[in-house]
DNA sequence: CGATTCCCCTGATAGC
DNA sequence: TGCTATCAGGGGAATC
């Protein structure tokens, strides 16, 4: 759920924090059989932060990636409830008790400017994972980032077009696109006009240009509005700030179109776990098979 | 290669 | 009040 704009949203305010302070212990939580949240482990994980300084804050698609002056990279994805967190640290690591579905912590040395120095990862539907490694290769099976000098828009266009599969599902693939996830497919289908279950192949190529031309700006105002604002959902905060993007179609099934008002409909693309739901408005994005809207109004 | 399916997790919610 | 079933979804892995 977090997506290109809400994790960017996180790297921004936890840059501040977190830039150039050394990092003066670690702690994480045992694993208990279940996902592994930790990798590779614990032990690892202390050799590879403890004595090392934050370089910086990096993102890549929805992956975060923290480069540590020893050569290590500290690697964090959000999953779908994972947050990073800066709090006041009182006593020592070893002695804290944290809360539930907390994984990970790190003590940063002192900062006169910032009175936080503890960096918490939490991530309750343990999607999410943090990580250690010397060489990165998450860029290695992830498409082009919508921010990187590399992302063309008409190569972008001609790879979705040669897949046959829901033109939802072919945006939320990261191999061609870095960082979208179900809140921004809708979007853009949405605001292209397109039927989510079109298949990508079959979508009109001027129609498909557009919705690609519309990547970059979308992007661009969710993260101004620091994240899509999702009122009914309980994953809605990122520090609890005010997000401000909101959603045209995403969510909004049984809603009025923003702009024509027949209500939206929610479906869901794909069989099994891996299916996604959407929502779409049945007279702004017909199927292919319409020529024009279905006249009756339900 | 692409398309499709199963799986991992738990908080929130609806239904009884 | 308490229980149970259902849903949400990013992405790895396996299968077709």
């Amino acid at each position: 759920m977090p997506e290109l704009p809400e994790v960017e949203t996180v790297r921004r305010l936890i840059a501040r924090g977190v830039v150039g302070r050394r990092i003066l212990a670690s702690w994480s939580r045992p694993p208990d059989g279940l996902s592994v949240m930790v990798r590779p482990d614990s032990a690892t994980l202390t050799r590879a932060t403890v004595g090392a300084r934050i370089k910086g804050a990096e993102r890549y698609g929805k992956q975060l990636d923290f480069p540590l002056d020893n050569g290590w990279h500290l690697l964090v994805h959000l999953g779908m409830t994972g947050r990073l967190e800066l709090h006041q640290f009182e006593e020592s690591l070893e002695a804290m008790e944290f809360p539930r579905h907390v994984w990970a912590a790190l003590q940063l040395e002192p900062d006169a400017r910032n009175p936080n120095d503890l960096l918490i990862y939490r991530d309750p539907r343990r999607f999410g994972v943090i990580e250690v490694t010397q060489r990165p290769s998450y860029r290695d099976r992830m498409g082009v980032d919508p921010f990187d000098d590399r992302f063309d828009p008409d190569e972008i266009a001609r790879a979705i077009a040669k897949r046959r599969a829901p033109i939802k599902m072919v945006l939320l693939d990261q191999r061609i696109i870095a960082g979208l996830g179900s809140i921004y497919a809708d979007e853009l289908c949405f605001a292209a006009g397109v039927y989510p279950e079109t298949r990508a192949s079959d979508i009109p190529p001027e129609r498909l240009a557009a919705l690609v031309a519309e990547i970059r700006p979308m992007l661009e105002r969710a993260i101004a509005g620091e994240g899509a604002r999702l009122d009914q959902s309980p994953y809605q905060d990122i520090f609890g700030r005010a997000r401000t993007f909101y959603p045209k179609a995403y969510g909004r099934g049984g809603e009025p179109c923003v702009a024509c008002g027949t209500p939206l409909e929610s479906a869901r693309v794909g069989e099994g776990r891996r299916g996604r739901s959407y929502a779409y408005c049945p007279a702004c994005q017909p199927r292919l098979s319409e020529s024009k809207p279905a006249p009756e109004t339900p």
